[in-house]
DNA sequence: TAGGCCATCTGGTCCT
DNA sequence: AGGACCAGATGGCCTA
């Protein structure tokens, strides 16, 4: 998120418009390089456009930025590409239609449903903490730059990496709940150590009808 | 310093 | 005709 901020203050190119004409050097353009375009449009039409694009662009931006975090186990301030965003959104959304397939951890666990991929759901916690992490906390210097920097839940249910709040969590997998309660109740966990109010699993399930607000 | 990611500009194409 | 959408190209910022 702070990332995000940054870019929104970050100085663009600006347009260099000398005289009626359009400077192609250092833009898009290798082919206009070393000589001046009278532009087709009107000065006024063409920053026209640019401000709608800039404007859809923007919407593009927080629909994915809604999108992640819409995302359970994902915290908001999270750093993930817009290609990290997709690919956990399409994983998460395959991990769930297994779930829904084959109904729940009692016969599909996680290990077997989900092997162990750098972007596969779901995902949580870091590895060199071994413990839920918000980057929020940590100033965002040492903060994950993407979800490749995180164990998914095998790894975070395998004893080594356990932290007690995950040893709890394994508990509740032990005891053969329905996954998503289980993932529900880790991040109820996750949010009462952080004091936060995330999304869980079922909220999550009901971004769909978000997508209006994007606009 | 190289590579990744992003915002921006721009012209082309399609649609209303 | 005007707007939406798209893809190519580029420069800036950040991280390993």
């Amino acid at each position: 998120m702070l990332k995000e901020v940054k870019y929104l203050k970050m100085p663009r190119r600006r347009k260099d418009i000398i005289n009626g004409t359009v400077s192609s050097v250092g833009r898009g353009y290798p082919h206009l390089q070393n000589r001046s375009i009278v532009m087709k449009e009107k000065p006024q039409q063409r920053n026209a456009a640019n401000a709608r694009e800039r404007a859809r662009m923007r919407v593009l931006s927080r629909a994915f930025c809604r999108l992640k975090t819409t995302l359970p186990w994902v915290p908001a301030d999270t750093k993930l590409s817009k290609l990290d965003t997709l690919r956990l959104a399409t994983t998460y959304i395959g991990h769930l239609r297994a779930v829904l397939v084959e109904g729940g951890v009692g016969r599909t666990s996680p290990v077997s449903s989900h092997p162990v991929v750098s972007m596969s759901w779901p995902f949580m916690f870091n590895k060199s903490g071994n413990e839920l992490k918000n980057s929020s906390s940590d100033s965002g210097s040492d903060s994950p730059r993407s979800s490749i920097d995180q164990f998914n839940l095998h790894d975070c249910l395998t004893e080594e990496h356990q932290t007690p709040s995950q040893r709890q969590l394994s508990d509740l997998h032990s005891n053969s709940q329905d996954e998503i309660s289980l993932m529900d109740s880790n991040y109820q966990i996750y949010q009462q150590q952080k004091g936060i109010n995330y999304s869980n699993i079922s909220s999550g399930l009901n971004y769909c009808g978000n997508f209006a607000e994007l606009q």
